[in-house]
DNA sequence: CAACATTAAATGTATGTACATTATATTTGC
DNA sequence: GCAAATATAATGTACATACATTTAATGTTG
């Protein structure tokens, strides 16, 4: 359905304004999509996404600072999500020996299980392959990266 | 700059996959713009769509039903978002006489001047005009609404 | 080495999001 | 006409986001 349709807009200024609307609709679109799979599992998106970082570093720890330099938000609060997560026993969090300042993270077992348990269910599989063929999704990165080109 | 450079992940399963990446974070990236445009004149996202949407209305009321039904974000609670502007004096709630359930909302000539306030500074018009032409813009939003079509 | 600056993370506060529940008002069916 | 169903918004709770402030460790410089 066109943008138009789907929030009962039929006019914008012009097409730049309209692919704004159009991107953030459909980011939300997609992550409400991605947030009801990860539902089964009693994980929020931003949780599978810093368990996600941390199986990346395993077995080597990630520190606060690497989390957010990873996550798809900057500027969300990795502290917190942490939190969540340790509550669960899904990652440990350390003082790092040699930098007393800083925090070791590191995935626990059962949240290596979680994750593989996530991925052999296809649920994200189903998210992403929407109805873009390869070639689509490939303009479709390019018009995205290039978009962000301004300044 | 490409996705993979800025997140730093250099490999992805596939195209579809990067492109979703690449798409929650673009629409991050504009929303951050975004905000940052709008604090100037201290609201938030949500506050100046709803304004918006207001004065699409206006002398009309817009009832709660009526700004989810048009918002972005669908799910957001409404209802709250207006207590904000409700205390801002931008917006005014008056139960419905017609419909005691409903409530009729109308955005104030306090609204309405802060709002063309917004309009005459460009802040928008900055942030929509990325470095895309016309044409990649009008493909951007052909993509996209190809993307939602899955099921 | 002591005073100051910088770094790393945690915490505080306001706002927003997601979803369930509640409070009224209205409609519907008997 | 009244009980049950439905409609409409508000409220409660957990989590996340945005941004300022705080706490503690480490670096730097006179």
């Amino acid at each position: 359905m066109r943008i138009e349709d789907e929030i009962k807009q039929p006019l914008f200024q012009d097409e730049h304004q309209k692919a704004i609307i159009n991107l953030i609709y459909t980011s939300g679109w997609l992550q409400l999509r991605q947030a009801c799979a990860f539902k089964k599992f009693a994980l929020t998106s931003p949780q599978f996404n810093i368990l996600r970082i941390l199986r990346g570093q395993h077995p080597q720890p990630a520190t606060v600072a690497l989390l957010i330099e990873r996550m798809l938000d900057k500027t969300s609060n990795a502290s917190r999500i942490v939190d969540r997560l340790e509550e669960k026993k899904l990652v440990t969090r350390i003082v790092c020996p040699s930098n007393r300042r800083a925090v070791d993270i590191r995935i626990t077992p059962a949240g290596l299980a979680l994750l593989d348990q996530i991925d052999a269910s296809g649920a994200l599989k189903a998210a992403a392959h929407a109805s873009l063929s390869e070639a689509e999704a490939r303009q479709l990165n390019e018009l995205l990266d290039k978009m962000r080109d301004a300044e």
